[in-house]
DNA sequence: AACCTTATTGCAATGCATTGCGATAGACTA
DNA sequence: TAGTCTATCGCAATGCATTGCAATAAGGTT
């Protein structure tokens, strides 16, 4: 399973934003450091996921690497992304369509917000999370992953014109 | 598109619960009413979904259904699936790894909270949400829709084993 | 340099969900 | 009842994501 190997994520296993290396750097002394190979293939996902910075779903990556290193299945691409995760240099979550979509730790983790109604996609920063993240904390106990906050509703002007 | 569907359902056309006709009774008016025909297959999902309250996979409701009508293909589920979704009478939302689940509305409408540490996975009902709601309307301006409101995090005892 | 161990890759197959299309069958009209 | 219109269905094909397996390549050891 895909999704799992995100909770091997610990606090403090996250990379911190070095200023130091870059992030190619940083990717290869982790993923070394685990006992890992870091490969041509690997540094051209990392790049290819680096350069679509907003999002990109997993379908857009492969094809993406495909047409950088046509060598390069699918596979390859979806397991090095799940390493990728796996560090926490990375993240994906589930679309409204359930598709996947990533994009790298480097952009601050951040949430996501769909509109039902005019299909709008809004995106949640940290800072505005914060009260919805400690209301379910609050609630529930739960720590919820900001990164996989992936809310669905009906944003201010739908729901006026559905009022009306 | 699957998802934009649920968009249709404006506020007002969910069912009320009526102790009067049964599901089948209306679930039968609603889609006469549309035009549309209530053939024994629908019935058959319908009855199928009803019968695994909890959750569902489409492809245990297709499993499952096939078992009972082997004539019965996935298209055919996986539409009327989304018919009864227009309808309001069924949701689905997108679990971890992307897949869907069905419930009726008849079940409560309700969120779901899964820890990213042992796999939990608890459901949240609309009197728990209410605060979560609030404060995601107080930030964003969104209205969210409860059903596919699917958290992951850290539940209270994976939070504490991390901060040992 | 030859060797061993193990991570990585490509390939092919699988599963789930979706869609287009032609055939069928239901409902309604005359 | 015959005829028309259109919703529904089954089939086959497609797309995305995942996995098992065998071949390969990388890294370290002697």
């Amino acid at each position: 399973m895909h999704c799992n190997k995100v909770s091997r994520i610990l606090p403090g296993m996250k990379p911190t934003p070095d200023p130091q290396g870059s992030l190619a750097t940083r990717l290869q002394a982790a993923v070394q450091g685990r006992g890992q190979r870091w490969t041509e293939q690997r540094q051209l996902i990392a790049d290819v996921l680096a350069a679509s910075d907003g999002h990109a779903t997993g379908a857009e990556l492969v094809e993406r690497v495909r047409a950088a290193d046509p060598s390069a299945t699918p596979s390859t691409v979806y397991r090095t992304l799940d390493l990728l995760e796996e560090l926490g240099f990375a993240s994906h979550h589930h679309g409204v369509d359930g598709r996947e979509t990533y994009h790298l730790e480097e952009v601050l983790a951040h949430g996501h917000l769909h509109c039902q109604g005019c299909g709008a996609e809004v995106e949640l920063d940290a800072a505005a999370a914060k009260p919805i993240l400690a209301a379910i904390e609050r609630v529930t106990g739960y720590a919820a992953d900001l990164d996989h906050l992936s809310l669905q509703g009906r944003c201010p002007s739908c729901r006026a014109a559905a009022a009306r």
